[in-house]
DNA sequence: TATTGTTATACTCTATAACTATA
DNA sequence: TATAGTTATAGAGTATAACAATA
């Protein structure tokens, strides 16, 4: 049978709601990320640009001249979010689409001298945010985390 | 300047194109978050639930009669997607509004019988999936990582 | 006047189908 | 015929404004 109601008007304490959940791997995972998310998302807002088109600038920097398709693939979006990211990138001037392949159908994505002046600051604001959205962990913790996150997605089965 | 296009016609390995990201607790957190939830969602599809209905519903069985406005809070959504939840909820059968409080604006929300019964499912399917869904950490790891993303988000400045 | 729950609405994110141009 | 990029569209998820009932 559901609880009888009288036993449930104590007030709620709002920071203990949660605590059956604590330990679901699935839960603090989440709670974690949009608290981190949240933070870089406000950071990056002066510059009109998402989460997402910072990790495509890192992407298009480490392999310039990559194909849309590689793109996609390497942020896990779809080939037509692809399309709208780069958009926005060559929007801002940071990127660009060159025909210079020999299949007349893809282009090479590269950083314009903007874009690649603009990351170098992007990476340190990216950097600060970590830290600022971590402050109750020291920096052995911050490595430790980094480490079992990158095994645990980085794994292929 | 941009990199000139002959520079990046090499193939592209698609387990690399990340590595550059791999230092920055964001990316990795949100890869790692992306595969544990996805996980998660294909094995509450056959009750036709999401994650966060199972949280809510977790948050339910901890605090029976609780308001809508409290579990809002405690799945950090807002009063709207609360309702629709809760709707939800109510339709699977799981759980119930009862006007049962002194403020007649209000219900309290328990579980049905029903939804007793599930959830106590509901549990060892997503604590199997948490398991499931990082293979490659052993179970200290695994605690490791749940007790630094809990410290992490449950930070408060 | 403020608050609980609700409706309506809009904006983002994401996924799919279908089109074009090359191959 | 298959593939790269694109367009159009629809479905989630999320946020805000405004309303009814109650305090």
């Amino acid at each position: 049978m559901a609880k009888i109601p009288e036993l449930s008007d104590q007030p709620v304490d709002p920071a203990q709601l949660d605590l059956a959940l604590d330990g679901y791997l699935g839960y603090v995972l989440r709670r974690a990320q949009m608290k981190v998310f949240q933070h870089l998302s406000a950071r990056l807002e002066p510059y009109d640009l998402r989460p997402a088109q910072f990790t495509a600038l890192m992407i298009i920097e480490q392999h310039p001249g990559l194909m849309q398709a590689d793109l996609a693939r390497a942020l896990a979006i779809e080939p037509p979010q692809a399309v709208v990211l780069v958009n926005k990138l060559e929007k801002l001037g940071l990127a660009m689409r060159v025909r210079c392949k020999p299949d007349k159908r893809s282009y090479g994505i590269f950083l314009s001298k903007v874009g690649e002046v603009r990351l170098r600051e992007l990476k340190e604001i990216a950097l600060q945010s970590d830290i600022d959205s971590t402050r109750s962990l020291d920096r052995h913790e911050r490595e430790q985390l980094i480490a079992l996150l990158r095994k645990l997605y980085r794994e292929t089965r």
